[in-house]
DNA sequence: GACACCCCGGTAAGCGCTTACCGCTTGCCG
DNA sequence: CGGCAAGCGGTAAGCGCTTACCGGGGTGTC
């Protein structure tokens, strides 16, 4: 083996500059093999990356032909002669060529790119936190992400992924930057307020997920009512629990509140009792769950017999408190959370839970964003999918997990 | 048994085609306020996006300049005339002018994109597979993808994420597509063959993580070597297991080769015995681990004191296997992994792992390309990350979690 | 007071691609 | 065998931006 090897041991390196050492030397046989065919303005630098990538008009001196002629024979307009067809296309493979988006994107005014906005989770600030580098890592938005991915890829689209800093100076700005890299963007909860989401519609197409629909964006959220009131009556009903408290996530999230006025309406109506709701804030992480707990039980409050958690970070994080004080779940206190993320099952306590399906509404979001790139007016502003309730143990109920 | 109670069963919705819940009511005040300032090229239309982001033109316009002087005001160039500038930024505020990216890319011959090669996990055509929906989401690579988000942003670019399936006729023409589209390529592993790589690297700058350098490409990795050494030195001589065994990744898998390369170093200097490989293939899923531990104790073989996991994946599915069969972990049988992801630590049996520092490899990773995209020659073609020693409960050790 | 110089704004030439439009060729029909 | 229509390739005009180049007016200098 001949490539140089670096150990990078000096791990306190600021992580913007790598340290690579300095070696200097230019790979041995380096020389720029052009294998044949291609004459492109190639520039002989020494660099790694050595051609410039082939341009259209290389293909159409190559084929003997009209740039036009090989941007009718790419995409497939005006049905060109077969022997013209072949000696473009023979062209293109010899070369490799494959036309530049950004060009391609100027023309046609399309970019086959959907911005998506995510928050960031990458919470380094807070390295205190026990689930600071973990819960913090990927869930699910990521999970979003993969329908979305999905959708776009069989529409020939490509993501753009894009972090923002909730106590940013200005999201807005930053937002828009990627705005102007794509067709349109999805954006995921809590990253814009209404304002300049209602600002970014006039501008680009906007769908939101897991949250509020706008005159001028699309929502697309999952049936939090539905799933909360199955939770809640099985709880109520098919175990008797009487009383109940509600783990929030985010005060001002749509998901939270939605979810927490079906368990309220759900508990008052089976005369149960739903515990005050105050002290029993969360933040949809893990950290969250666990801190509600400590306080509780640091100051000897009664625990409720069920504990409803926003999401299943926070259920994570409460059982892991749980189990710190010697509580046991569920026989002295039951748990759920919401989403069934797939460490739900891996938890000591597999986790009740409602199950959104979290793909689905990636993919869903990505096709309503396609429609409005096309200048459609889609159907609904504001789209719902099902939801699941998936009993394991962590309700009283007997399960492990069959599937 | 009363698991995974299937209530919102109403969707067996195809997922191409979102179910657009026909609420068609058309809220009330959804008259296009369109409020003030902006009267670009305003086309009426009745959609949803309405109005044609402003051009440079629009601005130059308002601002009663010529375009030139905008572009220079906005990129900081020759130092305009104050009143010019102001001039100049009022329009753009006013305006919300943002460049337009194609356009901007094919001026400058810089995207500010970088493409991200990653192998198709989401198997929904293995639904046989127990793991399949959850092992299959997000590990790995999705925090190095994290790492690399976070330092592009850092040189204002963003990240466009392609999945490849590995049983693609075509990888390499999807993958140059997403090339164009992009200023370079971070190519995961076990995605493209060396052929393709080093095709791909004669066109554009080309960082691979945790494979081999190429003549013309970069590989960014873990030190497996240094890693598997310090565990199985842990192993060996701290617990004085004699019999080890190892659950390879990949059968090609350049890091799943060095790791069981320094293991068996380490195994063979102890005297200690290392269980003959071939029935211990596994494929970086926690299935693969299973499976393994399945066949293994169906035929009754004896187990060996240690497994060790060519990753954390793997070793939870071993878990998993070993528990249904009652076999008890640390104390029969000894179980590592690799990486420390984050649910290592969720696990019944917490993990013993090799911590990588995930995200910090993407971010080199990045960086690294972000060099050779400005075409500067980097200094090493194989940077390796130093990796660490995390001793949990798995392998016999005390500890809950000291962190 | 004239000349050289500098500063800054405008004009215009691309970047690589798509596509409207034009005109030549060929085929067909009368 | 001539005329017309259809088919196909080429030419050129952008898409929205950056930047080299040019030119006009204000300064500094003998």
């Amino acid at each position: 083996m001949d490539a140089e090897t670096t150990v990078n041991a000096d791990s306190t390196a600021r992580p913007a500059v790598p340290a690579l050492a300095p070696t200097g030397l230019t790979p041995a046989g380096l020389a720029p093999a052009e294998p044949a065919a291609a004459d492109g303005a190639g520039d002989g630098s020494g660099a790694l990356a050595v051609t410039q990538p082939p341009t259209i008009y290389d293909v159409a001196r190559a084929a003997g032909v009209s740039i036009a002629s090989v941007s009718r024979v790419l995409n497939g307009r005006r049905n060109p002669r077969p022997e013209t067809r072949d000696r473009v296309l023979q062209a293109v493979a010899e070369l490799g060529f494959v036309p530049d988006g950004a060009a391609r994107a100027l023309s046609v005014r399309l970019k086959e790119v959907a911005g998506v906005i995510i928050r960031l989770p990458w919470t380094s600030r807070n390295p205190e936190d026990l689930f600071a580098d973990e819960e913090d890592s990927l869930q699910f938005p990521d999970m979003i992400n993969r329908g979305v991915a999905e959708a776009a890829q069989r529409r020939g689209f490509d993501i753009l992924v894009r972090s923002v800093d909730l106590d940013e100076h200005d999201p807005g700005g930053r937002t828009l930057a990627l705005a102007r890299k794509s067709d349109g963007l999805l954006v995921h909860d809590r990253v814009l307020d209404p304002d300049q989401l209602e600002w970014l519609g006039r501008q680009v197409p906007v769908v939101t997920l897991a949250a509020v629909a706008t005159p001028l964006t699309v929502n697309v959220r999952s049936d939090n009512a539905a799933g909360m009131r199955d939770l809640a009556r099985h709880l109520l009903h098919d175990h008797g629990y009487r009383t109940i408290s509600y783990i929030g996530g985010h005060i001002d999230s749509p998901d939270s509140i939605a979810r927490f006025e079906a368990l309220a309406a759900e508990v008052a109506s089976a005369g149960a009792t739903l515990l005050d709701r105050a002290c029993w804030q969360g933040d949809y992480t893990a950290g969250g769950g666990a801190r509600v707990i400590n306080n509780l039980l640091d100051r000897r409050t009664d625990l409720p017999r069920a504990i409803v958690c926003a999401n299943d970070q926070t259920a994570i994080g409460v059982l892991y408190a749980l189990e710190r004080h010697g509580v046991r779940v569920p026989d002295d206190v039951a748990v759920t959370g919401f989403d069934d993320i797939p460490v739900a099952r891996h938890l000591q306590t597999q986790l009740t839970t409602v199950r959104q399906r979290i793909r689905e509404l990636g993919a869903t979001a990505f096709e309503v964003l396609y429609s409005m790139i096309n200048r459609e007016t889609p159907a609904s502003r504001d789209v719902v999918l099902p939801t699941t309730l998936i009993c394991r143990r962590s309700c009283g109920c007997a399960g492990g997990d069959p599937s």
